[in-house]
DNA sequence: AGCACGCCGACT
DNA sequence: GTCGGCGTGCTC
């Protein structure tokens, strides 16, 4: 009886591939390992064996796996394979989406040119050959040999005490003919040893410090919860010191032999974290993200895999695919940060969302936790579907900010604006700056002004390719996508009307600077955003944290759990900006944004202050935010998702349509909106209509969303979705379209 | 997504 | 006469 094995392919179908497995492969074909299979004309991919059978497929020929390069143990686990099945499921997108996003592209090379399978990284080392073999003339030679006994540290002890690298010893002008002439007479030999890239710490490991009072509770309580439910929500105020916890929680699980996942959005802000982490958890611990370079990521899954696996990752959404074998405990911190939510390449899938999953799997528990919960995960607390902790004591017993809501329309109309700054926030700062305290402004768009348009025919400046407006740097004197990067000229004439009164609307974080910097020339002003952190984030906010700044004016990226000392006061320069996007999450953001950003300021010896300017001061937002009243804001939230059927009240799934042709796509998502009317009902069915950008890259682009009730399974929801989609597939003339899908859409 | 097969324009 | 354009069809 043959045996046959189910494999998941990196091609971008919605289907396993059955191969048969040669009898002298069998013992090493099982779930999870890797296997190396012919595909198609020519073609040879690296797959995962999903599952093996005796069943031999009707209707196509059988081609055989090649080889099998896990020969001792399998490099997937079956816990992932469990993960990486409900990810296709859930998420609408194919197994090899999946399989792309979790193996490092250096465990799974193909015989494209382009395949770079891993390497590992070698060092050369040098140790004494037979014997000093030089003439008294060789200077150079008796040099070198001299700078090895000192740094091998033979000089001083006899015997070699220390490694010396090659690298080492030719450091600096060494001339590397004088190395060879002393490998050749055999006075130095050579020797190389895998080293590979993962970071070693080599500082001292300490003990944690002892909690507070308010902290240790927090920690007793999301203990007790842990005995009756698996996700525990740790609602913790600003500065409550929730990291202290974290760190509790995990070294108890690494002295149970436990394995701890720590999830973080954005790690590129995450230093601080690292740091504390380091120096309780020394080697046991190593940093994941998808910004590291795949041979170290292949080293990080080894690693895993092998023989010493670490204790605790510190990674973002990307590690929750990692292989763990011993999984205790999965922290998701800043739990609603959007950016958990995996955007554009599929699988787009929702890093706190899988945690949970994937701790499911593997009977370990989850915390989740933030000041400002999203809407999903409170409303699942209050459900009684996750455990619920509160913290509202900040830690050292700092106050919360006093709150301000500046209405800027009517001190505009009453002409008291200062270009962008109202008295009430100018005299804030000044106040800071007096007192030799610090100053964060807030803005959610970098650049200097908006897009260039013309008032007189309604022209606007967009880019090629995206469709999106353009946003004008001053630094370049360029306009700029944001979308793709691509720069533009600012024209004089408008090219619509030849009108010269070209105007420029909206404002960015380069105009801020600009403005503050005349308010208050004496002030030190530092911009931290995109466009600044290309120069290096850190050297900003050092500078910052050790006060060599006064005034911090950045994007989302200042809201990100810093914390800074000697910040008073707090400015957001336009709410409104924030709430302002066309979307159902535009309140809830909105309300986590300017919460996050307004606990930024104050510290432990006086109240921090926090001026919002807005023009629509009486957005029930704006009270919430100013009471720091969050069981306000989710009760009145969640009867606007009610009344409109939006999550939590219902699961959406979009469709994506994309294509070149215009028509084509258009055609295409009205196809596709009739089957989908059919499948569910009308009225939970929107669209087709195109996105705010609606053209990336010349793609055209259409969506369609469905609001699917809670009441069918997700399993019975996918079924119909790609019952509608055959309707494309089987359709009239729809070709250079593809469909792919987003559920739970951002 | 790749890669091959397939049928029409400008080149050594 | 061929080299090569990218349309469409298939991949266990």
């Amino acid at each position: 009886m043959g045996m046959y094995a189910d494999i998941i392919l990196p091609v971008p179908l919605n289907q396993l591939f059955t191969y048969s497995v040669p009898e002298q492969l069998e013992p090493f074909t099982v779930p999870g390992a890797r296997v190396y299979v012919p595909f198609g004309k020519g073609r040879r991919l690296t797959g995962v064996v999903m599952r093996t059978h005796n069943n031999r497929p009707a209707g196509h020929t059988i081609k055989e796996i090649l080889s099998v390069p896990d020969l001792d143990h399998p490099s997937v686990t079956v816990n992932q394979l469990k993960l990486m099945q409900w990810m296709w499921q859930y998420c609408i997108c194919t197994p090899g989406d999946v399989v792309k996003a979790a193996l490092p592209a250096g465990l799974r090379p193909d015989s494209s040119a382009n395949s770079q399978p891993y390497k590992p990284k070698i060092t050369v080392f040098v140790k004494m050959g037979k014997a000093p073999a030089f003439g008294k003339t060789a200077i150079r030679q008796k040099e070198l040999f001299d700078r090895f006994l000192d740094l091998s540290g033979i000089r001083d002890y006899g015997t070699q005490t220390r490694p010396v690298t090659k690298r080492a010893l030719l450091e600096g002008n060494s001339p590397a003919s004088a190395f060879q002439a002393l490998l050749k007479n055999g006075t130095l030999d050579t020797y190389e040893v895998e080293t590979g890239r993962l970071p070693k710490f080599e500082g001292a490991v300490s003990m944690p410090s002892q909690l507070s009072p308010a902290q240790q509770k927090a920690l007793d309580s999301i203990h007790q919860s842990f005995r009756t439910k698996r996700v525990c929500l740790l609602h913790g105020v600003t500065s409550c010191g929730k990291t202290e916890i974290y760190i509790h929680l995990i070294r108890e699980q690494i002295l149970q032999g436990k394995q701890v996942l720590y999830l973080l959005p954005e790690i590129a802000l995450t230093t601080q974290i690292e740091h504390r982490l380091q120096r309780v958890f020394g080697n046991d611990m190593c940093v994941y993200h998808s910004r590291c370079a795949d041979n170290v990521r292949v080293e990080v899954w080894n690693r895993l895999t092998g023989d010493n696996p670490y204790k605790l990752i510190l990674g973002a959404r990307s590690a929750v695919m990692l292989p763990f074998r011993n999984l205790g405990l999965v922290i998701v911190d800043e739990e609603h940060e959007p950016s958990f939510k995996q955007e554009d390449p599929a699988p787009r899938y929702h890093g706190r969302n899988t945690a949970i999953m994937l701790a499911s799997i593997c009977n370990a528990c989850t915390l989740l936790g933030s000041a400002t919960p999203a809407l999903e995960s409170y409303s699942n607390a209050m459900s009684g579907k996750y455990a619920l902790v509160t913290v509202t004591e900040r830690y050292r017993n700092m106050q919360l900010p006093d709150i301000n809501i500046i209405d800027t329309a009517s001190l505009r109309r009453k002409k008291y604006m200062k270009g962008l700054f109202s008295p009430q926030l100018i005299g804030s700062i000044g106040n800071a700056l007096e007192n030799k305290r610090q100053v964060i402004l807030f803005h959610n768009r970098r650049g200097y002004s908006g897009t260039v348009e013309c008032p007189d025919c309604g022209w606007t400046q967009k880019c090629d390719c995206c469709d999106v407006s353009l946003t004008y740097h001053k630094g370049t004197g360029m306009a700029s996508c944001h979308y793709c990067g691509r720069k533009y000229f600012i024209p004089t004439l408008c090219p619509g009307c030849g009108s010269k009164n070209l105007r420029s609307r909206g404002f960015g974080t380069e105009k801020i600077e600009e403005e503050v910097s005349g308010l208050f020339p004496a002030a030190r002003v530092a911009r931290l955003d995109l466009d600044s952190a290309k120069s290096g984030y850190e050297t900003i906010l050092d500078d910052f944290q050790e006060g060599r700044t006064d005034i911090l004016i950045g994007t989302q990226m200042v809201s990100k759990g810093l914390d800074f000392d000697r910040v008073s006061v707090v400015g957001i320069v336009q709410a409104d900006s924030i709430l302002s996007y066309p979307d159902y999450h535009a309140t809830e953001r909105g309300y986590q944004l300017m919460a996050q950003v307004a606990g930024r300021a104050g510290r432990k010896d006086r109240q921090g202050t926090v001026i919002i300017q807005t023009r629509q001061p009486d957005a029930p937002v704006m009270e919430f935010v100013s009471n720091n009243n969050y069981a306000g804001f989710f009760r009145s939230q969640m009867e606007e998702r009610h009344a409109f059927c939006y999550p939590p009240y219902s699961r959406i799934v979009t469709a994506i349509l994309k294509g070149h042709d215009p028509e084509s796509v258009e055609r295409a998502a009205h196809t596709l909106k009739e089957a989908l009317d059919s499948m569910f009902s009308p009225d939970r069915v929107l669209g087709p209509d195109a996105p705010p950008v609606s053209r990336i890259q010349y793609q055209h682009i259409r969506r369609i969303m469905v609001k699917i009730s809670l009441d069918l399974s997700v399993e019975e929801s996918r079924q119909r979705i790609s019952q509608a989609l055959q309707a494309i597939h089987s359709g009239n003339g729809i070709s250079g379209v593809t469909v792919s899908f987003d559920a739970d859409p951002q």
